[in-house]
RNA sequence: GGGGAAGUGGCGAAACCGGUAGACGCAUCGGACUUAAAAUUCGAAGGCCGCAAGGCCGUGGGGGUUCGAGUCCCCCCUUCCCCA
């Protein structure tokens, strides 16, 4: 809020003894409240399910939901809801065309930030959880948005995670769960592994604590079996091109081959995968990752301490800092040779040596490349560096006068496949690799394997026990949930085992099929496995046989609009496409995909300040005097930055107190009013008060404040056609029903709020010819936006039932033309006059009217040529 | 380094297919109402020159296509996001 200013609304809801005793003025804190009540006491927001009492199969159904919160315990600010308002807009409208609207909400409730918290309170994850959940709850129904309550969840409750663990038992049992003891990123501060994506320039992405690589035995889930389907089926997709991009890299597809090399001296062959298999000629050396198997093998005694050394020093560095392309190249020398299949052995060019550098990762392909420095830049420098020969097996076009050549032209010093081009040389390399046995046409993808288990307390448990033989079994599915044991103390022990570890009388338990003693896993899943299936739960919440019902599942399909932030592009929305396939696979779901649209709100911002010394100033103690931003206490200057609502930039606005100021209803509008909904924009507390003038006005234009619910004149129906003023009115309603509709293609309900400010301003303008089934039909096409105030004015024009039963008010095309047309005439492309025109005036006579209008500017001067485009303009052109 | 999105008044923004740039709102200024203020209401307002009529300039910068460019094409600058 403007600190610096009292409530604007003070005085008129002051009554004191001079101001006219208004009885019917708006008052939202009264209103809206009311309303509230009355959509929960109706239940009129609840989505029937097939087989219910009052389903209607004729109906279209519509699923739009939202990306579901973490429950923190800071609460909501203004910035989380402007995409929940926006799909309950949409979610309003599609029930006013008729459809069975499924429009739910829930809690991504289990995580490392309550754990955190509960380490440093020493209270129970769960009650905080509680706790943080009833605040959300209460701020999200503070909002007016029409969510069906009755099939909230959360995801850390029991009978939720029963069935997320049913699901992990069937991916454990398709083979899709493993566990590996592969190194894996450890962060020390967290006490917990992370996912490769969860690691940011070896950094946590929570939290931003430094991380290490570990060998350690974890779950992995195999979502590298999907990655050929989770990319082409991308292209069904209605989502936007961009996090479909992300998500293509992220899979990253790359076509090539492997290759065989054979060592010199030794019976091993090393694997290299490459995607240019047509430069083969050209590899000069081969380099392998640090981590390759075979380094010890291949280290001869004169290198080897020099080998061990430069290992050590990789292990530490994140694959980013060893990725850079800016980044001196480093290397060490093996000693050994390996032979290149190209070339006859003695050949000049077959015996090439063997190093180890750490721009190669273990992970990626074989871990180990063949270098090509003539067609590679990284190699190139490496050569460079080391002094090993570069060979072009690509011919650089003239003039070119770079290092290495990496686009397309015809194979140089490549007897097989001398003079192809880049994509033709390829195919002729893989198919005489795989004649000459040398090695196989290769696909490889960047995407890895899912490390699906976290060394911590707070997330399902695994449902699987492990046997003194070193079998692990799964609990069986009728035994689930593996509930959490209560515990006190969550803190991760110093050796790095996880809290469950201390769980003993949890830990060990009785195998239910042989009866044998065995040990439960002490890991649970990552804050990410909730939220891969909850849009399916929302379907069928209560189901106790099973996560949902088919024919529930069969009905719902696949979320219709699917509204988020864009930081999910990668991570959720991949691993929920991933076990949305299994579940495809499983004939569990009929979809292949899980979100048919996506659709991300912009982030919203705020004006937060600096003083002088650069210290943030809190938001509520800066005032605005002549222009200027200053501290209110001192009157310091201070200077206002745009940034991402934050705690610590001290700049975070609660919806509550913009409710408390001017009102759920208007809230909603300023939101959306604020520009599109893509678009990320500023948070502006001086411009609230615009949206609460505008359902000011729209009151005062239907309610007699003096007396009646509402005008008189409104009570009754005029018949007829309009005419005069009601015709005015008629024609600017249908544009503004015509320009809110068009809003909806682009969530840029700003277009269709300034078009309904129009409407109200024009019938401000002419009050007197507003009839009833005009104000009528603008209310219902008002009511998703602001639904309290819309139901109050239609339950005062005498309607027992709620708005959100009305039409979706159309625009009649009859009333989208006017009589008469402003046209510009131009000369020479420059505006000269605008005159009133019939609307059928055809071209000649648009010509002759124009010519009339600017004759003054057209004295004297030849006309070489006249556009004449209707309804538009006319263009003079002389000379 | 590569890819993507964006850049329009003092501010948030609008402008369908190339056709009146700045709708709508905020802030500002002025009139009415009021003892006064608030609220309300009517009106002004991109910049420059001019008493005015009017003229010139103007959508990050520079070029181009066109009768006509915020919109299309080329080059450049800045900001944000993703990848390396």
């Amino acid at each position: 809020m403007a600190p610096s200013r009292a409530c604007p609304y003070a005085g008129r809801l002051d009554f004191s003894h001079e101001a006219p005793l208004l009885k019917n003025v708006y008052d939202p804190a009264t209103l809206e409240p009311r309303w509230q009540r009355h959509w929960e006491d109706q239940g009129l927001f609840r989505a029937k399910n097939p087989g219910e009492t009052g389903f209607d199969p004729r109906q279209p159904k519509f699923y739009v939901l939202d990306m579901f919160p973490y429950p923190s315990g800071a609460g909501l600010h203004v910035g989380h809801p402007i995409g929940y308002i926006g799909s309950d807009i949409v979610a309003r409208r599609k029930r006013m065309e008729g459809c069975n609207v499924l429009h739910p909400m829930g809690y991504d409730a289990f995580g490392l930030p309550a754990e955190q918290y509960a380490i440093q309170t020493g209270q129970h994850p769960a009650e905080t959880t509680r706790q943080n959940i009833a605040t959300y709850r209460r701020q999200l129904k503070a909002l007016g948005l029409s969510f069906d309550w009755s099939r909230e969840l959360s995801t850390s409750e029991p009978a939720y995670y029963r069935w997320t663990q049913w699901i992990f038992a069937r991916l454990f049992d398709l083979g899709l769960a493993y566990q590996s003891d592969k190194p894996v990123w450890w962060c020390e501060e967290l006490k917990t592994v992370l996912a490769n994506e969860e690691v940011i320039s070896g950094r946590s992405e929570r939290g931003g604590h430094p991380c290490v690589k570990r060998p350690l035995k974890q779950w992995m889930l195999r979502i590298t079996a999907y990655a050929e389907r989770l990319l082409a089926d991308l292209d069904e997709l209605d989502w936007p091109e961009h996090v479909k991009a992300m998500q293509r890299e992220w899979i990253g597809r790359s076509e090539g081959a492997e290759v065989d090399f054979a060592v010199e001296g030794a019976k091993e062959t090393l694997t290299v995968f490459t995607t240019r298999p047509d430069t083969l000629y050209g590899a000069t050396f081969l380099v392998l990752s640090p981590e390759h198997p075979l380094v010890a093998k291949l280290t001869t005694a004169e290198t080897r301490a020099q080998v061990e050394a430069y290992v050590r020093a990789a292990g530490a560095k994140s694959d980013l800092e060893r990725t850079d392309l800016a980044k001196e190249k480093s290397g060490v020398f093996l000693g050994s040779y390996a032979l290149n299949p190209a070339f006859e052995s003695g050949e000049k060019g077959a015996r090439i040596p063997i190093w180890i550098a750490d721009y190669v990762l273990a992970q990626y392909g074989t871990g180990a490349i063949m270098a090509v420095p003539g067609q590679d830049e990284r190699d190139w420098e490496f050569a460079e560096r080391f002094a090993l020969s570069i060979v072009r097996t690509v011919q650089p076009p003239k003039g070119f006068d770079g290092k290495a050549y990496t686009g397309d032209g015809p194979a140089i010093a490549s007897p097989r496949w001398e003079g192809q081009r880049v994509a033709e040389a390829k195919a002729s390399a893989i198919a005489w690799l795989e004649t000459a046995k040398h090695g196989r046409a290769k696909v490889t993808y960047k995407l890895r394997d899912w490390l699906f288990s976290r060394q911590r307390y707070w997330g399902e448990p695994f449902p699987v026990l492990h046997h003194a033989d070193g079998r692990t079994t799964r609990v069986p599915d009728e035994l689930l949930p593996v509930e959490l044991p209560a515990m006190k103390d969550f803190t991760p022990s110093a050796d790095g085992s996880p809290p469950l570890a201390r769980a003993k009388a949890w830990l060990e338990t009785k195998d239910p099929v042989s009866g044998k003693s065995v040990r439960r896993d002490t890991d649970t899943m990552p804050g990410w496995a909730g939220s891969c299936w909850y849009y399916l739960r929302f379907m069928d919440p209560a189901n106790e046989r099973a996560p949902f019902a088919p024919e529930v599942q069969a009905y719902w399909g696949s979320v219709d609009l699917y509204v988020g932030g864009v930081e999910h592009a990668v991570l959720h929305l991949l691993y929920a496409r991933f076990w949305h396939k299994v579940l495809y696979d499983l004939k569990l779901v009929t979809t292949k995909e899980p979100f048919q649209r996506l659709f991300n709100q912009g982030l919203l911002t705020a004006f937060a300040y600096k003083d002088a010394r650069g210290a943030l100033v809190p938001v509520d103690q800066v005032e605005e005097r002549d222009g200027a931003h200053v501290k209110k206490t001192s009157g310091e200057k201070v200077e206002p930055i745009i940034a991402k609502m934050s705690k610590s930039l001290k700049n975070v606005v609660n919806p509550d107190d913009v409710i408390a100021e001017f009102g759920v209803d208007t809230f909603r509008v300023y939101e959306m009013f604020m520009g599109p909904l893509g678009e990320s924009k500023p948070w502006n507390p001086r411009d609230v008060g615009g949206s609460r003038r505008f359902l000011d006005r729209l009151w005062r234009l239907l309610v007699d404040e003096e007396g009646g619910a509402v005008r008189a004149d409104l009570l009754q129906e005029r018949g007829g056609t309009p005419s005069g003023e009601t015709l005015t009115l008629e024609r600017a309603l249908n544009k503004t029903l015509k320009r809110i509709d068009d809003s909806f293609t682009g969530f840029n309900f700003n277009t269709a709020i300034a078009a309904m400010m129009e409407f109200v301003n024009e019938g401000t303008r002419a009050r007197a010819a507003l009839t009833r089934s005009q104000a009528e039909r603008f209310l219902c096409a008002l009511a998703p936006f602001a639904p309290h105030l819309c139901e109050e004015l239609w339950s005062r024009l005498g309607h027992g039932d709620s708005i959100t039963r009305a039409a979706w008010p159309v625009a009649d095309p009859a009333y989208l033309v006017d009589d008469e047309v402003e046209l510009v005439v131009q000369v020479n492309g420059k505006l000269r006059a605008k005159i009133r025109v019939p609307k059928d005036a055809d071209k000649a006579q648009l010509e002759a009217l124009g010519r009339a209008a600017v004759s003054e500017q057209l004295a004297g001067k030849s006309v070489k040529k006249v556009v004449v485009v209707p309804g538009r303009l006319v263009n003079f052109v002389g000379e």
